[in-house]
DNA sequence: TTTAAATCGGACATTCTTATCTTAATTGAT
DNA sequence: ATCAATTAAGATAAGAATGTCCGATTTAAA
């Protein structure tokens, strides 16, 4: 999953922004319009669109269209997401169990060159992943702990 | 540094399939041609050839044109090359010590919602990629422990 | 019923990564 | 000197990721 500039692909990171953006919203029951996701993750608005329909297909976020829609998050899709879900939804399983040297898949019986070192990061990344939920992310954003754009 | 496929970007595993075959032969002292290297990691050819003369740029390995020419690296480099070396040659720093949502730079001043989880996990993998020298890998593929391709 | 506010969805454009092709430069052997 | 083998380097192409645009659709309210 490693790319030039970060963990994640750019899609992934707005996504997990928007998500985490939307969460916070959704603790007090709020929907958000696209226009504001975009400004506060500072993601632009026709991209952040895109990411925001695929998280809906995932069944992450909910939308309502037409005046007085928006996105929302119910509160048992808040407390259930992980990362995890959001990272597969934006790009796909691969990211975080493929082979770190390209192999078609990892394994202990025919190891890559790098398989022993890259296993127990990968196995650290994916327990964070899915021991992380939106909702945790969406607390401590509220909580002006941590941030969404600098 | 995730992406849709692994750990790292294509490029970067090039290297370091290239970079550890390279390595398996110096362990006896011999030079490798681009042909055969290409062959050994299952890697495109020309791509391939751009990829080294990075790794011979960034005096990783080194390289003789002409005749009876070739890729080797020195006994001294073989020790001292590590993993980050190889991975700073071809996808720069930001791979490993960016911030996992794009923030300009991570700092636990300003964290982004993300950095507390992700902050433990980039530093295993900063943990493993100065330690693991290029040796090593050599080592456990030269031992057939490991492999370059499936 | 009309209108304005939104999301949806597909086509299009741009940029970055990956890969190829071609020509030059270098070297050892004949 | 010439030739064949081999890396170096730059131009170019193909593909994937990122980003934009616009018209269609849905909805609430006037
Ligand atoms: S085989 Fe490559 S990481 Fe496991
Ligand atoms: S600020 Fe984003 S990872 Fe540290």
């Amino acid at each position: 999953m490693i790319n030039k500039s970060g963990i994640f692909s750019k899609s992934c990171s707005h996504a997990l922004k928007a998500a985490t953006f939307v969460g916070k919203k959704g603790l007090e029951n709020k929907a958000v319009k696209l226009k504001e996701i975009a400004e506060e993750i500072n993601s632009p608005l026709a991209f952040t669109a895109k990411i925001l329909q695929k998280l809906v297909k995932a069944n992450i976020i909910e939308s309502n269209r037409g005046a007085k829609g928006g996105f929302f998050i119910t509160k048992v899709n808040l407390k259930k997401v992980v990362l995890k879900d959001i990272v597969f939804a934006i790009d796909g399983e691969g990211s975080y169990s493929g082979c770190a040297l390209g192999f078609e898949k990892c394994s202990a019986s025919k190891p890559c060159a790098l398989h022993f070192q890259i296993l127990p990061i990968r196995e650290k990344l994916k327990e964070t992943l899915v021991s992380t939920t939106l909702k945790d992310l969406a607390r401590a954003v509220d909580e002006n702990n941590t941030f969404l754009k600098e």
